[in-house]
RNA sequence: GGGUGGAUACCCAAGCGGCCAAAGGGGCCAGACUGUAAAUCUGGUGGCACUGCCUUCGCAGGUUCGAAUCCUGCUCCACCCA
């Protein structure tokens, strides 16, 4: 095991909380002297089916304190789930059938286990305690805490004053997510900056069992492509883990300048030397953002993977055909005997566009070409004669080479 | 239980008898540009083999030549008082 000072250089990067320090620097030296591993403790609720890369930020350090040697106990949160994290929400979330649950929980361990090993890490389900308890366990869970203390939290305190609704249940979540340190015995819980709440509730509850207190170690919310919202499924900024190489890096570029230094910190373990160099004025800001997305890539797809896409991004950019065309069917019957087709009808059918009536409107905005020679078509009405192997783009992203399948007529 | 305010397209949100397939913003798509799927600017954004037709404004009825708009009932939601 390596030494404290060690270890905490480490740790440090990229944390914006340590709760109280003291006391983990305690517990860290406690660890390296007794040779006894902490337990450290991130909780994730399945309530979607995509890990992406604002999860990985708490993973990540997971994943860290697991190649030091302490152990990773990651608890699904099958039943918080169920409930719904209000945490830094301004609205109630929506809720999730058990169904659905069960089947996301199975999901995620598969992403989860590209950042974290698994086979060297506890996974609890929270369900397997909550579900065997009585409403008067419940009622004695409440008594713990008052519903100012729920109250000045200041997604609740700020839902009230715009008037929208609190819902009672969401007040339960901080402490059946507390509760689900005192199981496992937590030593440390990772989470989002505004998971710090929740990650103190646990503490009062460890205490009131008479285990010794968990440390809170919060990261910084990662911004989403956008540059400005929280990375998140809801607002279709992500990044996510099981994406394709390709998906990956362009999104990585679509991500604006001013996050990349978050990004770098928080999703690399490039050092930050390094990365003042990459942002350093002068320097393109495209290329720092190819080594961070090289960088991001390569963690998930590998370092060809990486290169791949990110060649294939440069390919793209300059207005080339990226080198795999997925191909499409297209049935012989539905052209005409001359083997032609309308433009607006064969976006359709190639499934390009999801309406005849949008395939007018993007062949009329001049977004589409064909072939090799990148003919542009600029009338909809246009009968296109289909060759097998015809190469029908929209715009820079989609592309497609056609196939026609079925009997000759 | 009483009161008030709501329900409009992917989201937010105008509209309050005809000029409404429905303002504006966001998002998204396309075009120009280039540092890129960034920024900026421009156009588009219900469906249909489309110079027209069809279906939308919580649901069901009604008034009217004509309803997102008026009336009745219902459903759902929030807030306030108790």
């Amino acid at each position: 095991m390596k030494d404290v000072a060690e270890q905490l250089q480490i740790l440090r990067r990229g944390v914006e909380q340590i709760v109280p320090e003291a006391e983990f620097l305690k517990k860290l030296e406690r660890s390296v002297r007794e040779g006894r591993p902490l337990r450290v403790k991130y909780g994730i609720d399945p309530t979607g089916i995509d890990v992406h890369l604002g999860h990985t930020v708490p993973l990540r350090k997971l994943r860290q304190f697991q190649d030091l040697g302490h152990t990773a106990v990651i608890i699904i949160g099958n039943y918080t789930a169920l409930v719904g994290d209000p945490s830094g929400r301004d609205e109630t979330r929506a809720r999730l059938t058990k169904e659905q649950v069960d089947a996301n929980a199975c999901d995620y361990l598969a992403q989860v286990g590209k950042i974290i090993d698994l086979d060297r890490a506890e996974v609890h389900h929270n369900g397997d305690w909550f579900s065997k308890w009585s409403f008067l366990d419940v009622l004695d869970l409440t008594r713990r805490m008052t519903l100012g203390q729920i109250s000045a939290r200041e997604d609740f305190a700020k839902r009230i004053a715009d008037e929208k609704p609190v819902y009672l249940h969401e007040c339960l979540y901080p402490l059946m997510q507390g509760w689900d340190s005192v199981e496992i015995r937590a030593d440390v819980e990772l989470g989002g900056t505004e998971q710090l709440f929740s990650l103190l509730v646990a503490r009062d509850l460890q205490q009131s069992q008479g285990q010794e207190p968990q440390i809170a170690m919060t990261m910084p919310i990662l911004v989403g492509t956008d540059g400005v919202r929280r990375m998140g499924k809801s607002l279709g900024n992500y990044i996510g883990v099981g994406e394709a190489p390709e998906n990956q890096f362009g999104k990585m570029m679509s991500v604006p300048d001013e996050p990349m230094r978050q990004y770098f910190t928080l999703l690399t373990e490039l050092p930050m030397t390094e990365v003042d160099r990459l942002l350093a004025p002068g320097v393109n800001p495209r290329d720092a953002k190819e080594v961070l997305g090289k960088s991001i890539v390569a963690q998930y797809h590998g370092e060809a993977a990486a290169a791949r896409a990110a060649g294939e991004f440069r390919r793209r950019a300059a207005g080339e055909d990226p080198d795999e065309i997925p191909t499409v069917p297209l049935d012989r019957s539905k052209l005409d005997p001359e083997g032609r087709i309308p433009a607006f009808v064969l976006l359709k059918e190639l499934g390009l566009e999801s309406s005849t009536s949008n395939a007018r409107r993007v062949v009329d905005g001049g977004g589409m070409t064909i072939d090799v020679d990148r003919r542009s078509i600029a009338d909809p009405k246009e009968r296109i004669a289909v060759a097998d192997g015809l190469i029908v783009r929209v715009g820079k992203r989609k592309i497609v080479r056609v196939k026609i399948v079925g009997s000759p007529a």
